[in-house]
DNA sequence: TGCGAGCATTGACCTAGGTCAATGATGTAG
DNA sequence: CTACATCATTGACCTAGGTCAATGCTCGCA
């Protein structure tokens, strides 16, 4: 099999990462290509267990997960991951340490998974391997940044409709308690901002 | 003057960069060296400003600085940088965006400068140099991630007791008015939050 | 067909924090 | 010393969102 029929049979993969992020050029892919391995995660089940070890980074292709830290017995969801796009917990991958948050299928999800060690070569092998890394990066500072602006300026119901402008089928699959606890708010004050929203 | 009387000789920044994130070896110290402008910035005065070019990473080795947006006339704190830290806006700087917030300084500032083009010279040349970016970009995911977190989950008084717990030398020397907007409160709830927290 | 489990909704009530306006404190220029 | 500007505090009042409890809805399963 040669490149670019590895990288046909692959088209999955390389339509993520275009989509979640950049375009690669075809050396980069077969580079990536090389690395991962394909896994499929049940609906219910955790790619990352809280606490556990943390060295993969998922590139989900297709699926929904949750990221959901479970503090005195409650379930704090962090993030929603919804394909196409990347899936770790950044902070404990980055950093090697424990994952603070699981991460737990919301649908059936199928992804690729490049081991910690496995990104580092891939730094170091090309360019675009290190920009790609760089980029990833990127994109989770302006995404939670703006996370932070959001939560410091806006009101629990201006965070509802930005959520619902930004990912209008996240709201559709994910039970109603689960997306309150990501705006940071009660499942009652969430259907009473939704009741509001309606009338209006 | 060879490398290590150089060394001696940038003392601070040195001293910062090991105190803001990581120790560096004495290559990646001296490329950094060999970049680096030194600037002052008087108290009032931007180091950045918003909306415009965004292409300066500072290290600073003395004095305080407030990211501040301003929307609509009122002035929103997004960040402090306290030194020894890394300063700059990383949003439009990693992205080659404008600046979504300006820097401005709280008190005489000192710091070097590094540009975008230095930095990526930096990454370039040395594996510590490119691991050094990377950890720059790690310690600020971190910090936003935990920021986000407090937010969802955390009232106003706990929020506030964690920034005191965090930077106890920021709260004295930063009018209070902008520590609230930081906090993502009016100034009067912080005002009734530390009378609160006095009395008990 | 009916029963539970798991969510969502609704109501009554409470609390944190916002708003507006008055009053103090502190600092700085004239 | 005075006068003004800039913030911090305090009070009265209001609103968003939290809490607790009851009621509905939906769906899988016996």
């Amino acid at each position: 099999m040669n490149s670019s029929e590895k990288i046909a049979g692959d088209h999955a993969l390389v339509r993520a990462v275009h989509e979640a992020f950049m375009p690669v050029d075809d050396e980069t892919f077969q580079a990536i290509v090389d690395h991962v391995r394909y896994i499929e995660v049940a609906k219910g089940q955790e790619f990352i267990s809280q606490g556990g070890l943390n060295d993969r980074l998922g590139v989900m292709v297709d699926g929904l997960m949750r990221g959901v830290e479970l503090i005195d017995g409650d379930d704090h969801t962090q993030m929603f991951f919804d394909s196409p796009c990347f899936v770790t917990e950044y902070v404990g991958f980055l950093q090697r340490k424990p994952a603070s948050f699981s991460i737990v299928a919301l649908e059936d999800c199928r992804l690729y998974v490049l081991t910690y060690d496995d990104l580092q070569k891939l730094y170091s092998m090309s360019k675009t391997g290190e920009r790609l890394g760089r980029m990833i990066a990127e994109g989770v500072i302006a995404t939670v940044v703006e996370e932070v602006r959001s939560f410091r300026f806006d009101s629990a119901t201006e965070r509802y409709e930005k959520l619902v402008a930004t990912f209008p089928r996240l709201i559709q699959r994910v039970p109603q308690y689960m997306v309150a606890s990501y705006l940071g708010v009660t499942p009652e004050s969430l259907s009473r901002i939704r009741a509001k929203l309606s009338r209006s």
